[in-house]
DNA sequence: GCCAAATAGTTCACGAACTGAAGTATTTAA
DNA sequence: TTAAATACTTCAGTTCGTGAACTATTTGGC
């Protein structure tokens, strides 16, 4: 009953497998932490801040880490500080720039996500936790090269 | 050179590693595919019909394979037919119900964008061959799972 | 055969999320 | 002190996808 998809699976291209099973967790993830449990006031961008700010970061840096424009991550820091999850405190070594950083409420927010986040992992992807460290191993080095890469343009950049 | 993000990828869980390795895997995937190369006349929507069209289909499976809305084919699908990627059959088996199928274009066209997108896949992932066949064994795994939950509702369970 | 209910797909108005260009504040350097 | 560069903000516009109401076809009871 596992495999009765009528997609043939063996049909694709390990490349395309892959993204395949990219897209679908992607898709799954944002469905599930949005829409059902812990979408309460927080968008796609609110949830993906929460989850980088491990510890303060200036916003230029964290539309780097998430691929967006920066008045993406004005939009979503604006709705973060308006719940109290996040201050924005002004960076020591540059008056221009700002840092984000998580409030008391924040902290506990953020942990409560990835908690969340953690369980809608498993339960969507389907992995044990055996696999879901080989994932991670693999992830660190996408996320490596796409932060890198996609600083740049599409061409020119990553000559290694 | 490789690991000056300032960010702190090891304070993260392995769960927040491996969807942090998703999404940007996913984002740079979209950006590339849409964007530079393929993206001619085929939105997000059409590339990732015309990947899954191996063989012919029903709109409903297409649906649950995209975990899209019924809708979201329907319009993909008529750009796919404007374009002279597919044609429109209707299902033997029931008349309600028609199967997208790839032209002779289609099938060009899909060799093209299977060729391109390993491509990019590679360049953005920066994994090995081995690394991507590792992946596309997790990726049957998540799929699978995924499609099958995301075709039910978030609670209820498909003991079909 | 006929009607009602269920199912497959379509249409359309709407909303969420992101971009890009122009604007403000601050730094850097001449 | 002034000009250029940089960090963020504002805002209008685009794209993508949803959900509800609609059409067409099948299925099942009479």
């Amino acid at each position: 009953m596992t495999s009765d998809h009528s997609d043939n699976w063996d049909l694709h291209t390990p490349e395309v497998q892959a993204m395949m099973g990219v897209f679908a967790l992607h898709w799954q993830l944002e469905q599930r932490l949005n829409d059902a449990r812990l979408g309460e006031q927080l968008g796609r961008m609110e949830c993906h801040l929460l989850l980088l700010l491990v510890r303060p970061c200036r916003m230029g840096e964290l539309a780097r880490l998430t691929m967006k424009a920066p008045s993406a991550v004005t939009a979503g820091a604006g709705a973060l500080e308006r719940q109290g999850l996040i201050r924005r405190v002004r960076d020591a070594d540059d008056g221009r720039a700002w840092l984000l950083e998580l409030t008391q409420n924040g902290h506990a927010r953020r942990r409560q996500l990835v908690a969340d986040a953690s369980e809608v992992f498993y339960e969507t992807s389907g992995l044990t936790r055996e696999e879901a460290r080989i994932l991670a191993g693999l992830a660190q080095k996408i996320h490596n090269k796409a932060v890198q890469s996609g600083a740049v343009g599409p061409c020119e950049g990553d000559q290694t």
